[in-house]
DNA sequence: CTTAAAATTTTCCGACTGGTCAAAACTTGA
DNA sequence: TCAAGTTTTGACCAGTCGGAAAATTTTAAG
């Protein structure tokens, strides 16, 4: 008798996933993430996915009803890995280096993660249609927060008044750029490996901690 | 009798284009582009596109023979005027004010454009399959040389040392991003209107000319 | 007004897509 | 060992896609 509800059902369900559940998820998931990275959510089909995961098509379908079912999936264990560098900003700490930690963390995540930073970037690049939801919640809250510790170390006198929101922003965008551009980087700057990494690091520490403008030195 | 090559063909053999033709290319371009830029290449179907362009999809095929044809015209056009600050950055200005210039032309072009940045956004992510001549070509060769002019600057001891091409890098990304983005931006600053952009220039304007650390004022 | 070219519509197609279904093959725990 | 549950397969389907073909209508130049 076939089963009368498919793997992600039961799983819900809380019936405890088989060896075989745990190991081919991980491989579908896997695949899915390469290639959706790449082509977007459109771009891919679930044969693609189901080759790249050697296995057919019905067969991946019973690990995953639906093709949006991966997806989702994917965003959601990307959201949590992809928010601890900001996490890891410690109010106790010093500004500048607690600052120059974060930067530095953000920028590998780039180098070791550009799946996920690209699988991100689609989603919200689209608007977000599937994790609208995660943006105005989980995110916002974890972003006030941040903002929150960086606008008291401005209200003590030791950092330059700034908006604590966008420069976020702006460390999120010039890193994740390393990923999420890798091609255009890569053409601008005839680099065919990771080198360019490390001069991407000191041009932003410069840049973030003090700027273009050339100060007398003390 | 019907003809035997379409709009385009004739178009390439310089044959002199229509009021018809140029008028509806016109629409088709800018319906094209609302979707391409909302859901990519491969999330918009030609009978979207024409039925967003008023008219049937055998008529608009009769002006762009293919899909893909629409796609590559939009990239093309839009290369030209989004190199466009770039290009105004001036050897001979000060280099502070040609590159907060710089900066603000950028992020106002992502302010009223952002449809055309979502666009090369969505191509450079996928791997940039369609324009990728244009990146290692007329690109390169702009940022190398206003690369060059900012080195210039640095060797003068104008500007504090950075490389120059990560800097045009910076630019790129963070002004970009309020485009990109834009859901993102928004249910973080709840934002609902244009007014986020001011506060983001003077955020910009403040890390990239000054930095974060604090400075005893002379 | 005429007529050749341009523009539009109607009709159609083959390839592919996400997904279903029932039967067969395989695991696993008692 | 064996039966209940799990996993895999092959056949299939309804809908959609990009695009082709040909006939018809509209435009514009002489």
């Amino acid at each position: 008798m076939a089963p009368v509800e498919n793997a992600s059902a039961r799983a819900t369900k809380t019936r405890r996933k088989t060896r075989i559940q745990v190991e081919k998820e991980e491989i579908i998931l896997d695949s899915a993430l390469d290639l959706f990275s790449a082509k977007g959510f459109d771009g891919v089909t679930v044969d693609q996915i189901a080759t790249a995961a050697s296995m057919s098509k019905p067969n991946l379908l019973y690990y995953f009803a639906r093709k949006e079912d991966i997806f989702v999936a994917l965003i959601n264990r990307l959201l949590e890995t992809w928010l601890e560098p900001l996490v890891e900003l410690n109010a106790d700490g010093d500004p500048i280096e607690e600052l120059r930690g974060y930067l530095r963390r953000k920028l590998e995540m780039a180098r070791t993660r550009p799946r996920e930073s690209r699988l991100f970037a689609n989603e919200i690049l689209q608007g977000a249609p599937r994790v609208k939801r995660s943006l105005s919640g989980p995110l916002r809250d974890l972003v006030a927060e941040k903002s929150a510790i960086i606008q008291g170390w401005i209200n003590a006198g030791r950092l330059t008044k700034i908006d604590p929101t966008h420069l976020i922003f702006a460390i999120w965008s010039t890193t994740q750029h390393y990923a999420d551009f890798e091609v255009q980087v890569r053409a601008v700057t005839q680099s065919t490996d990771d080198a360019h990494f490390e001069t991407a690091l000191q041009t932003l520490e410069t840049l973030f901690l003090d700027g273009l403008r050339v100060r007398p030195s003390s």
